[in-house]
RNA sequence: GCGCGGUUAGCUCAGUUGGUAGAGCAUCCCCUUGACGUGGGGAGGGUCAGAGGUUCAAGUCCUCUACCGCGUACCA
């Protein structure tokens, strides 16, 4: 039985329990106020800064979003302890469509109506009242995760300065000609009953019917499709200019009666025609495909809209009409049939597009909405269009992505970007900044004086506002000292699946409005898996909290399970075992601790130093300094989880047993080995210092381990 | 189609610039009850997916192949 010394707590005669201590330590810092670098003591000169991702207001945070919290702390805790002046910017993301679907999923299963039943007004009412309950839970997982966060700064991407931010970047972007309205063919979701931008779709493969047949009996050429009810709206067969068969058709216009429809089918040439697909003739249909919309724009042909944005038949067709595709479909292949006009059924894989939320079938529809122009040459930024700023502020050097593999990914993205369709035909985020009346337009940050304003009724896409964020959540568009102090950002830190939605967009941002870039370097990282390997997801309801587990093993063990032997950008699996190989790990360092404070602590300089055990810890140090300036976390962590328990632990302080001479030495080793952990299992760490401190003799003043200076 | 990643001990995964294979868990043996809600010492276990190449030396660099996963384009 251990004799507990006068100077120790009685809390040291159990093992390490994290519950009464996590709670209790993150209030100590957060009462210090050093969370906020205003008040950090003068050494702290040099800023540094990083913007949290915004997590979702939708849910709660699950692993994944835990593993981002903790990575952003560890590098946080380290850079503060190396003497930095550290921010770190907490915030919530307003995450426009997937709040307004999960609100109207709650009201639709509460009262069985929809948002448009309910109306605007009492729809948003709902909508704030939901987010508001959402924001508190998600900041209490996130200060569970010990989060070193500058919460005097939180900010959400859908407040007051938030939404100054959103409405002058969009009119300075209007006015230099980058956004505009247009009737454009958009990907629109059915289900969610708006429109989506390309990088909102998810491609499921299928197996689908190709359908080959004749419009009708006189007319020459045979087209195939597995679309035939959108064939309502062709305009033209397209053919290869080269293509011997269909020659002689070009030119000539045809009038068919397809299937109720009375159509005039041109017959062109263009070389997008690939001769050896079907019957290397394609079916032009302007108003349902991006492709077709284009060779109708190059051979002046006219669009008819056949199908509406409830996936129905919009032609006043007999049999037809108000028909979803899929019935539509069946109906008009019957017909062929009996018209003895289908000449071959087959089948083929495709790609088909379904929309990320509410999981719908995109029907690609020809709608007025807002884009920014990515091509446009812009003057004040040397001539450069958005895609080159883009590829210049990586491709230069200026913004490093870790792991360098993402780079290629990010300029192959950009070589392939479209216009951005901006607007939103769901009501809950910010409304565009712009009001009609009769045929004038005005685009500004306030209503213009005047009757009969009427404001456009969409919503931005919620990446519009998130864009801004690293100097948004700084105060601009005001010219605040935050935003001259910590812009650029240091680091951008998220996962690898948002490099398009958010990265790409953060940079074309700052590089447009600011005219900088947002942040020096991104690094990302991965998924966060189930012990399957299966991924988690958020809309399957394979959550993890974070707290139950913080619960069963202690906030410390979870951030090391996450981190040791995960790579930047490489996805991981959480297991128990893993757990609770970190959980005995915080036991050990608090058995160790229990033993080294057992003993009186000499005097400085009595017993004197082990200098060959410094000089091997001195190695350590610098070993693991190394890893941590070089984003290797997960080696850094591994690296003083080996020391302290199967060096320190079991050779040094097992031999110091049958040398009183060591003492002075495994203070030092203990105390060094806390400040190179503490970024790691911080909690814990900080606890033990504590102790140490106020068992010094002569008692030293209390200090905290949080900004305690990073070993040399 | 194009591209990226993975393939290392029974399981989950590390392995920084090429220099005689590592961790955690699991298995087996021994020892520990005065730091350890357990811990310590030790053992077994890998032709580093396969083939070829560069090199004094390759898990690490190059080429090809296979399987798994992912991204993206096209999708009539």
């Amino acid at each position: 039985m251990l004799l507990l010394r006068d100077h120790m707590d009685e809390k040291f005669l159990k093992p390490y329990n994290p519950g009464a201590t996590e709670d209790k330590i993150y209030r100590l810092w957060e009462t210090s106020g050093f969370f906020n670098p205003d008040n950090l003591p003068k050494r702290h000169r040099e800023p540094f800064s990083i913007v949290l991702p915004p997590p979702n207001v939708t849910g709660i945070l699950h692993v994944g979003g835990a593993l981002m919290v903790v990575i952003e702390d560890i590098i946080v805790r380290y850079k503060r302890m190396r003497g930095f002046k550290t921010l770190w910017l907490p915030g919530t993301d307003h995450a426009a469509i997937a709040t307004n679907t999960r609100v109207e999923k709650i009201i639709y299963k509460e009262e069985k109506k929809t948002r448009y039943d309910i109306g605007r007004e009492v729809f948003i009412a709902k909508v704030e009242k939901f987010v508001a309950e959402n924001r508190g839970a998600l900041k209490h997982q996130i200060k569970q995760m010990g989060a070193s966060l500058d919460w005097d700064r939180e900010a959400f991407t859908l407040d007051k300065k938030r939404s100054l931010a959103v409405k002058t970047a969009f009119k300075m972007m209007y006015d230099a000609g980058l956004i505009y309205r247009g009737t454009r063919i958009i990907n629109w979701d059915p289900r969610g009953q708006t429109t989506i931008s390309d990088d909102e779709i998810v491609y499921e493969e299928r197996l689908a019917k190709l359908f080959t047949f004749k419009y009708s009996k006189d007319f020459p050429i045979a087209i195939s499709t597995t679309r035939p009810e959108t064939k309502l709206g062709d305009t033209a067969v397209a053919v290869h200019p080269d293509d011997k068969r269909y020659q002689k058709y070009i030119g000539q216009t045809y009038k068919v009666n397809f299937a109720g429809a009375n159509l005039e089918i041109k017959v062109v040439a263009d070389e997008i025609v690939d001769m050896e697909f079907g019957t290397g003739a394609l079916g032009v249909t302007p108003a349902h495909s991006q492709i077709d919309a284009e060779l109708a724009l190059r051979h002046n042909l006219p669009s008819i809209q056949v199908i509406n944005e409830h996936a129905k038949i919009k032609l006043p067709i007999p049999g037809l009409e108000g028909e979803k595709t899929v019935a539509a479909r069946e109906k008009i292949v019957k017909w062929l049939k009996t018209e003895g006009l289908l000449i071959k059924e087959g089948e083929i894989t495709q790609n088909i597009s379904t929309a990320e939320r509410t999981g719908s079938v995109i029907e690609p529809l020809p709608k007025l909405q807002w884009f920014v122009d990515v091509n446009k040459p812009i003057e004040k930024r040397g001539g450069k269009s958005l895609k080159q700023l883009m590829h210049d502020a990586v491709a230069s050097g200026q913004i490093k992505i870790l792991p360098e593999r993402f780079e290629k990914e990010y300029f192959n993205w950009i070589n392939n970007l479209h216009d951005w369709n901006i607007s939103r035909q769901i009501w809950y985020g910010h409304r565009i900044p712009v009001w009609y009346r009769n045929n004038e337009i005005y685009v500004g940050v306030d209503r213009p004086d005047g009757l009969d304003w009427e404001q456009d009724p969409d919503t931005l896409d919620t990446w519009f506002s998130s864009g801004l964020w690293t100097f948004s959540a700084l105060g601009w568009p005001e010219r605040t000292r935050d935003l001259e102090i910590y812009h650029p950002t240091d680091i951008l830190e998220t996962g690898y699946d948002i490099i398009f939605f958010w990265v790409a967009r953060m940079i074309l941002m700052s590089e447009f409005l600011l005219g900088d870039i947002p942040f020096k370097t991104v690094y990302l990282h991965g998924l966060v898996r189930n012990e399957k390997g299966k991924k988690l997801s958020k809309s399957l309801g394979d959550n993890v909290d974070p707290l139950s587990i913080t619960d069963k093993y202690g906030t410390d063990a979870l951030r090391m399970a996450l981190i040791v032997g995960v790579g930047p950008g490489s996805d991981s699996k959480l297991s128990n075992d893993k757990l609770k190989a970190y959980k005995n790990f915080a036991n050990k360092l608090w058995n160790i601790a229990r033993f080294v404070l057992s003993q009186e602590r000499p005097a400085d300089g009595k017993t004197g130093l082990d200098q060959e055990l410094v000089n091997e810890f001195s190695a350590l140090t610098k070993d693991i300094t190394n890893d941590m300036e070089n984003y290797r976390f997960y080696i850094a962590a591994e690296k003083i989880y080996a020391y302290i328990w199967h060096r320190f632990a079991d050779e040094i302080l097992e031999e110091s047993k049958k040398m009183s001479s060591r003492r002075e030495t495994l203070y030092y080793i203990l105390e060094n080995s806390l400040k190179l952990l503490h970024p790691f299992m911080p909690f814990i760490t900080e606890e033990i210092w504590s102790e140490l401190k106020a068992s010094a003799k002569p008692p030293e003043p209390r200090s905290l381990l949080m900004i305690e200076t990073w070993p040399s």
